[in-house]
DNA sequence: CCGTATCCAAAAGGATACTG
DNA sequence: CAGTATCCTTTTGGATACGG
């Protein structure tokens, strides 16, 4: 008979529980648009190829590292194409493969979720912030 | 004439763009939807409400705090509504708001993305991986 | 021009123990 | 039963400096 501890038994299922995870594909593609820079350079890319400089520029806030690190991703996962033109100065173009632009209206439907109802979720979040505001001050006044 | 160091500048030049960030819907949507749980959560709750500890049961790997914490900014954001009954013990029930259900098509968009061309990225993603090591075991073999 | 490397701060999230 | 509180690790992403 294995002797396992209780910590390894931890381990095991944690593991088996992040691979389960992992195979959910929705939760794979969310980890995937969910971050920071993603979405907002599928919308750069969306009509045009650009080039890194021009990606740079084009998308607000966005620094070196994080511009590279997530065109990198997306490359790696076939959702963008990186051209170079060995010229000097060298010149880089990204461009939205097919895969690419087949998740444009995805990240659309998730834009129009929101612009429609957005406003109401802010709506909600500020009552239920009053509301405990209220509830603090109650507090205070009892106290 | 207002004088301003480069890091007040930078300062506030970074407070517009968090603004700006901050008011693109699609963004505040996908920090809302992005997170580990809440996509889950609202699958679960779907059909039917579910009380906390059915939830805790059903959503392999949520922890209390991670439950909780997620039920909680759900709640503040207007997608489910918490329902207590003072029994002994006590009973609380999670159930969607029409806000929270009117979110469920979009995940499920999202869902049927994956389920289609999530293989196609792990292929991509496997493929540029062994490009990459094909290219490391070039460099070692010149080197 | 197009990156890489390093360091660092903030945030997310898990483990565990405790409470009304 | 339905949470809170605390501690801790991991991840994310920004700033800065340097390199081909």
């Amino acid at each position: 008979m294995v002797t396992r501890t209780a910590l390894e038994r931890r381990e095991q299922a944690r593991f088996a529980f992040e691979k389960w995870l992992a195979d959910c594909p929705g939760r794979q593609l969310l980890d995937r648009i969910g971050d920071r820079w993603t979405c907002l350079l599928l919308r750069a890319l969306s009509d045009e190829e650009q080039r890194y400089s021009d990606l740079l520029r084009r998308v607000p806030g966005v620094s070196q590292k994080m511009l590279t690190q997530t065109l990198r991703s997306m490359e790696r996962d076939g959702l963008v194409s990186r051209r170079i033109t060995p010229s000097v100065p060298i010149r880089v173009d990204y461009e939205l493969t097919e895969l690419g632009h087949s998740l444009l209206p995805v990240v659309d439907v998730i834009s129009a979720w929101a612009s429609v109802h957005m406003s109401e979720v802010n709506q909600a979040r500020e009552a239920y912030d009053d509301a405990l505001q209220e509830n603090l001050e109650e507090d205070l006044r009892s106290a």
